[in-house]
DNA sequence: GGCGATAATCTCGCTTAACGAGATATTACC
DNA sequence: GGTAATATCTCGTTAAGCGAGATTATCGCC
């Protein structure tokens, strides 16, 4: 529910953050698209993109963390993780030190599986970005990064 | 599921698109979060969007265009708009130059809601846009379209 | 070192979003 | 004017996610 926000901004940058939400939109739905296509559902790719977040952070990929980042109670949690164990996607690991919590390790074939959907995509922005020059590739880095802390800052009273 | 695609682009800029990713998903986040704090459901919300951009591009905003736009079935489809009726949020108006056709009219306290709700964060982006020169903007604005037109584009078979 | 409090995950029952199939009403084609 | 096509809705079913509570493991305290 995009339109015009308070008044008094130049028209054409109200354009981009249209533009923008666009973008999410469309995102939103190729995720959509790639979850029917391979048997699952849009809340299961988002936690496999989330356990690939938290891999690549190298923070321990918990069921308990999952949840949280998706919004989901511990029974929603419970019967994603075990969806995606179904497709072979995800295996659950007790963890050793704390014998409570179980860590949740993506398969390689659901990485593989990602990258043939997402690969191609993935590169049709980069083959774009190649021929940003620095500064341009700096605007675009500083305005990601706005958008980043306005939409994810902690939600309003 | 974002990981590294084919080889052999800056690195930098792949940040960059999960940058971007980021941004989607926050998006979706305070979707969601705007959908339960109004007693809805985040397909509503994304309805509701889609017909202020039918609005916006003087579309005609029929239940049919809504459905394929979301990805539902007919069922569906009536369900969503029953929801949104029920909520006051959406109209539904008989065609009369083709009465097999309900038109849609959004509220306007459904748009003053939604303005309440992401007015600020949209003027969050902006106050940041404001500050760029217009090479900077208009780096930005091929990017997005660009990102746009690779996301966008035809389903793969 | 054992005991209650806390934490992490899972089980059960329920509500309901979305689906498939088909009904109904309106328009377009020949 | 009758039949095909189109737009929406109804009905019955499936399953995603919720709330409440059970289960198992860890931690702090005396």
């Amino acid at each position: 529910m995009p339109d015009h926000p308070e008044p008094d901004h130049e028209p054409d940058n109200l354009q981009l953050v249209h533009l923008l939400r666009a973008v999410a939109v469309d995102f939103g739905l190729r995720q959509a698209e790639f979850a029917t296509r391979n048997g699952m559902h849009p809340t299961d790719v988002r936690a496999l993109i989330c356990l690939l977040d938290a891999a690549r952070a190298a923070e321990p990929a918990t069921a308990g963390l999952l949840g949280a980042r998706l919004g989901l109670n511990s029974a929603g949690t419970t019967a994603v993780i075990d969806r995606l164990e179904r497709l072979g996607h995800v295996a659950r690991i007790r963890d050793e030190h704390d014998r409570r919590r179980i860590l949740l390790r993506v398969e390689p074939a659901a990485i593989r599986l990602g990258r043939e959907f997402f690969g191609p995509l993935i590169d049709g922005v980069l083959r774009v970005l190649d021929s940003f020059d620095p500064a341009e590739r700096d605007a675009v880095r500083r305005f990601l990064t706005a958008a980043h802390t306005v939409f994810a800052s902690d939600p309003q009273p």
